[in-house]
RNA sequence: GGUCUCGUAGUAUAGCGGUUAGUACAUCGGGUUUUCAUCCCGACAAUGCGGGUUCGACUCCCGCCGAGAUCACCA
């Protein structure tokens, strides 16, 4: 049987980190097996409906490289893939319930039912929709609830991720099934959409487990075969124990974007938050999480986030990245994160200030602040040095000293070379008799004013002969 | 409150009746001619509690405790 299998988010706002990987796993499921992906936008609530969410959310999947093969923009046999725009699909569905005696339309007031609700708490009873029918339902138009009419019975189903589950009739209730708007309800349209587009495996989070014995009526009641369902367990905010939202301040995937993430790495992150192969491999390509991918490893406790080990990886990719796919790769995907003094140096030089700090890179957007004095002359602040811990015990002028030497072996420096530059700076250390913590924190600071940098070296040469001793000279003034 | 789910170091996890309970992040210490980072080495650190079953339990069963989910004309 071919996996077909969907995300199905609510354009009601970007998408966090916390929701993301319930499309994450649908995709990696799909394409290990050769399945389809349908991407299908539940936008039935107009009043959190919000402006341009569709967008960021094909926006971030496709940041992401989780490419589906049906819905918006790329379109398929069963369009419209908005549920707005599937309101008859729905009524059609609903008729046969009706014409089944299995869904009543429901007048009753909803002051009248929240007080049906409270009378049920006072006496410290569950409350029950269907205890409350009203007597004789009129016939069902628009602008009235259409309810589904339960059967109070027990279910056992399987959950792919849960394992075996059962409830009893106490949890089957009258559910609403079209709203007085006329849109239905999550708990109709995502079943009459999944039949209509052959889903068969339904893949959302464990919030959902509670509802699935209604879904099951549903199922039983239109005659239709059951999914395979996988509950996902939450992502847990940093602190506390609640699942990550937007109240946590959970970011949105595209302000990591922004922040210099890889998508490679926020992908690899949040498909092992949750799920692991039974090995000890913890970087992942795409391809590799497709390979390994299997729905008995999903975890089935909630798994707390954790940005730390995120921005890690992220440093495992980068330079993953950059030895394996080389300098060029990576340097394709700096080009909005450098310092706006960077801008009108070549990409030549850039790519080789790149190459020089890219194991230092946690994010993309630290180049901003760690390459800032190869594009443009550091302001000079002579405290720095003498507070500096490798310099306080030289004296001024031991320091002038120093500098004026370094200078001198420079200036006669043939050839501008990260060897030959190393064989200088291993001479004067000999010609000075100082440590290298005193006479390569004295040239390294003095060029950058930096509180760190690349092997001198490496930052000299990439600098060039003639900038290097520009600002030796100028340290050498202010003294 | 009813129903359901979950419970290995700070975090993410491995384990599937017998292990010195493994790995990664974090933390702490050390090494690689300066710094920061990378890389390498080392240290710290866990089976929620109580009963069973068993020669033996992190692993199986029961109870407790703790955490979470759900009980909407939201998804």
């Amino acid at each position: 049987m071919k996996v077909i299998t969907r995300f199905a988010p609510s354009p009601t706002g970007y998408i966090h980190i916390g929701n993301v990987r319930s499309a994450i796993y649908p995709y990696l499921l799909a394409r290990k097996n050769g399945g389809r992906l349908i991407l299908r936008i539940e936008d039935t609530d107009r009043k959190r409906y919000v402006e341009g969410a569709t967008e960021l959310i094909e926006d971030t999947l496709n940041w992401l490289g989780l490419e589906w093969d049906e819905g918006p923009i790329v379109g398929g046999p069963n369009e419209p893939y908005f549920q707005s725009e599937r309101k008859d699909i729905y009524h059609a569905w609903a008729k046969k319930l009706i014409d089944a005696g299995r869904a009543y339309a429901d007048p009753t007031p909803p002051e009248v039912i929240e007080g049906y609700r409270e009378e049920c708490n006072k006496k410290k009873v569950p409350f029950l929709y269907r205890n409350f029918r009203p007597e004789n339902p009129p016939e069902w138009e628009p602008g009235i609830p259409l309810r589904f009419k339960a059967e109070p019975k027990s279910y056992k189903w399987t959950d792919e991720v849960m394992g075996e589950m059962k409830a009893g009739p106490e949890v089957l209730d009258d559910i609403i099934l079209i709203k007085k708007d006329g849109y239905p309800t999550y708990n109709f349209a995502h079943i009459v959409d999944d039949a209509e587009m052959s889903v068969n495996y339904i893949m959302r989070g464990v919030e959902y487990l509670s509802s699935t014995p209604n879904y099951l009526a549903i199922y039983e009641a239109l005659g239709l075969d059951r999914p395979h369902f996988v509950s996902l367990p939450h992502v847990l905010a940093p602190t506390g124990n609640k699942k990550l939202g937007k109240r946590d301040g959970a970011k949105s995937v595209t302000e990591y974007r922004t922040d210099g993430v890889l998508a490679e790495a926020m992908l690899n992150y949040l498909a092992c938050l949750g799920w692991n192969d039974g090995t000890e491999k913890e970087i992942y390509t795409k391809e590799e999480l497709i390979e390994s991918f299997s729905l008995d490893r999903i975890q089935n406790s909630g798994a707390r986030y954790n940005e730390v080990k995120l921005l890690w990886m992220n440093g495992q990719w980068i330079r993953r990245i950059f030895t394996e796919e080389g300098a060029e790769a990576l340097y394709a995907r700096t080009r909005e994160f450098w310092p706006e003094s960077a801008k009108d140096y070549s990409d030549e030089y850039k790519l080789k200030v790149l190459s020089i700090i890219y194991d230092r890179l946690k994010t993309l957007s630290d180049l901003k602040s760690m390459t800032e004095y190869f594009f443009k002359d550091p302001r000079i602040d002579v405290d720095t040095l003498t507070n500096n811990k490798f310099l306080k015990k030289l004296s001024e002028s031991e320091i002038e000293t120093l500098l004026k030497k370094t200078i001198a072996k420079l200036t006669d420096l043939k050839e501008w070379t990260a060897d030959s530059l190393q064989d200088a700076l291993n001479e004067l250390l000999a010609e000075t008799k100082k440590k290298p913590a005193e006479l390569f924190s004295l040239i390294r600071l003095s060029v950058s004013f930096a509180p760190f940098s690349p092997a001198l070296n490496l930052t000299l040469e990439t600098l060039g002969k003639e900038i290097s001793l520009s600002r030796l000279n100028a340290v050498a003034r202010s003294i």
